[in-house]
DNA sequence: TATGGTACTAACAAATTTGTAAGTTATGGG
DNA sequence: CCCATAACTTACAAATTTGTTAGTACCATA
């Protein structure tokens, strides 16, 4: 998002542990605020940069590129740009991104599960 | 981990986030930098909050408290305290975190394979 | 010539998370 | 009485993420 710091702990903490674990790694991976959200509204393809800001809720622009332009850098969305006048940009899911869709389905499950599980508990 | 403040667009966006997405609400709960470590270590059993601090490199005593702290609270941990000097506590996983297990070995599968994939592209 | 629409970027501020360093508590053994 | 030990707290500082506000470029159209 904004660059971070060379040689802090943190940095250090962090690299140390994605770079040994598949499960953080890709975890890290959608771990930004609107990332899943973004990634959802993408399920049944393209949408425009305008469309996506629109379809969720709260979210600002530059929060909207911030999170594409990482998607983008960790290959999970295609952007594509066309050349006219005004500007048109169209995002997607890439092929290893849909790959994610059936885990999505069991996380997801596993969350409203678990929501209703906390629920009881008062 | 500090407590958050209340009104603020930040904690209202989460929230709003949250409350409407199993997924999101799914991730967010093991979202912390060491949390996902820590699951691991107890995927076979309990482990003493020293064994847990021992086993996990770079990890501080406050920070460990903090994650196990929340894990708690998000009913994936239970922590017992037995009534000794000098003290002993151990956590394992609870029921419906261990639900989990076959879902993070997709998920860790995905990254595994993601991250070859992103080699090559160099 | 002025306007409008689209997809952004820049500068800054606030909130949140993570890390550092130094305590604290209680008690059994020496 | 003093010390060691395990499992924490506390106060503070640094890093990182998120949000606010105000711009930018482009050119077809009015």
């Amino acid at each position: 998002m904004g660059k971070r710091k060379e040689n802090s702990t943190n940095l250090h903490n962090e690299k140390a542990i994605v770079g040994r674990c598949d499960l953080t790694y890709a975890v890290c991976m959608i771990g930004g605020r609107w990332k899943l959200l973004i990634l959802c509204k993408l399920e049944n393809g393209k949408l425009r940069f305008s469309e996506l800001r629109d379809k969720i809720n709260g979210i600002t622009e530059r929060m909207l590129t911030l999170q594409l332009r990482e998607l983008e850098k960790e290959g999970l969305v295609k952007r594509t740009v066309y050349a006219e006048v005004p500007p048109r940009v169209d995002y997607e899911l890439t092929k290893i991104a849909t790959e994610l869709l059936p885990i999505w389905g069991q996380l997801s499950n596993w969350g409203a599960k678990h929501r209703k599980f906390m629920k009881n508990q008062l």
